[in-house]
DNA sequence: AGTCGACCTGAATTC
DNA sequence: CACAACAGGTCGACC
């Protein structure tokens, strides 16, 4: 294969981290290669260990990262007027800034941190022993395909609805191109696959399909392709929000794009005319696709936090979440955590996944020290990161709730903080869930 | 308005 | 090693 024609960005992994944020199910499409160690270090790019892909409706993004940079490419169709690799500025120019905005890099993530310690004991508290995960920021994805893959999300896994967007991917979709990924290392079976259980670990060529617009979900053999590729209850939502987006809208992209302009409340109303979206992927869509930052997508994951780390009582025991219960634990936390309170929660949800909190103790690049490099072109230098701390500590398998727990961060005094005088939970309560959660957990694994 | 069971499926965890 | 219960909810039918 040609050699490939990366860029790159300074980056700091305390910005972005690649291995974070896209195992961490905000967007279930991205491919993971493993890359095999190079025989000799040469180059700073030969320190990254992992190769992620994400094929657009024109080309696949490829992207590497080390402690310094983030590495890119475009790869377009062969017969496209500019061969398999392009080398042409006004391409480049068109990926890097798909990168910008995907990332949306024009927002300073280790400054909201430092913003988020200051105003919450108990995000403070869980960077301050190092259980959150450094580099996870929101995404900015294509509206259509967020909205596809938070359908797809209800009552199921990680894995399973990555496994689920990739086929619909490949079955509703031609083929843009095939790629042939690059050395890949062994993968054994266990810890490898463990980690990366979320996504596609590939090893052969492999072709990429940009994922299918709306109108390919609209006649009447969809439910059943999608059924027989495992979708499950969730086929008749996809082919009825596809309908209705086609059949309302001349451009259906452009309608959902069109939501961002509208206040947060508009949108997630036009949201939930959708069949199988409910307030919590109408709120995914709206933090990761439409750009409402304070938005609180409120699962049950997240609900444990509010109640176990917060001590906010939602009263809405076991299962179901009622609108209401959403509504006053959701405005809450947004209460504690701010303007920017969705991506508060990214970092929160993405440090409590058991398989990435593994990747504390194994950092994405290769320990070894860095060396001098003069590389390519390096265009986009002047970047916002210039932030190097990427302090790694191995905390082993410690969570953040096991962390807190154990260190006894005064929950009360938060509590009365964001309670402001409505619901306040008795102390005997919360002291009850903690040590609760301190024998679950301990039970769960530590020994 | 608020509550409750059914819903597809398979990979991970538990017994 | 086989078996429920579970997984980043939502729908539709009932009080």
């Amino acid at each position: 294969m040609a050699l490939a024609h990366w860029r790159s960005l300074s980056m700091s992994p305390s910005q972005l981290s690649l291995a974070h944020v896209l195992k961490s199910g905000q967007s279930f499409r991205w491919t993971l290669t493993r890359l095999a160690p190079p025989e000799k270090v040469s180059q700073d790019i030969d320190l990254a260990t992992e190769e992620y892909s994400l094929c657009l409706s024109d080309r696949l993004v490829v992207l590497r990262q080390t402690a310094t940079q983030l590495y890119y490419q475009a790869i377009f169709p062969a017969s496209s007027a500019s061969a398999a690799f392009t080398t042409d500025p006004k391409l480049d120019r068109t990926t890097i800034e798909w990168i910008k905005k995907y990332f949306q890099l024009d927002v300073d993530l280790v400054q909201l941190e430092s913003d988020w310690a200051a105003r919450d004991q108990v995000y403070s508290k869980g960077k301050q022993v190092g259980t959150l995960l450094p580099g996870v920021r929101v995404l900015n994805q294509d509206p259509w395909e967020c909205l596809f893959g938070f359908i797809c999300s209800s009552n199921n896994n990680i894995a399973r609805i990555t496994s689920m967007v990739q086929s619909a991917a490949h079955h509703f979709s031609p083929p843009l191109l095939t790629y042939q990924p690059p050395p890949s290392s062994q993968v054994t079976g266990g810890a490898i696959a463990a980690a990366a259980s979320d996504m596609t670990v590939s090893a052969n060529p492999k072709a990429y399909h940009p994922f299918p617009p709306p109108s390919s979900f609209t006649d009447a053999s969809t439910v059943p392709t999608l059924l027989s590729l495992g979708f499950g209850y969730r086929s008749k939502f996809i082919h009825q929000t596809a309908r209705l987006l086609v059949e309302s809208h001349s451009d259906p992209q452009k309608y959902l794009e069109s939501l961002r302009a509208l206040p947060t409340d508009k949108a997630r109303e036009a949201l939930l005319e959708f069949t199988g979206v409910g307030p919590k992927v109408a709120d995914c869509v709206l933090l990761m696709s439409l750009g409402k930052k304070e938005v609180v997508p409120l699962d049950v994951h997240v609900v444990g936090f509010a109640e176990r780390l917060y001590g906010l009582r939602t009263g809405g025991k076991g299962k179901g979440m009622t609108k209401s219960v959403y509504g006053i634990t959701q405005s809450k936390l947004r209460e504690v955590w701010g303007d920017w309170a969705g991506w508060t929660q990214a970092v929160l949800f993405a440090s409590d996944l058991p398989f990435l909190m593994s990747s504390i103790a194994n950092p994405t690049t290769r320990p070894i020290k860095p060396v001098k490099i003069k590389v390519l072109p390096k265009i986009e230098s002047s970047e916002s990161s210039i932030i190097t701390s990427f302090s790694v500590e191995a905390k082993g398998e410690l969570t953040l709730e096991g962390v807190l727990a154990s260190e006894r961060i005064n929950k009360r005094e938060t509590v009365e903080r964001i309670g402001q005088g409505e619901s306040k939970p008795s102390s005997l309560e919360l002291e009850a869930e903690s040590m609760g959660d301190r024998i679950k957990r301990r039970r769960r694994g530590e020994l």
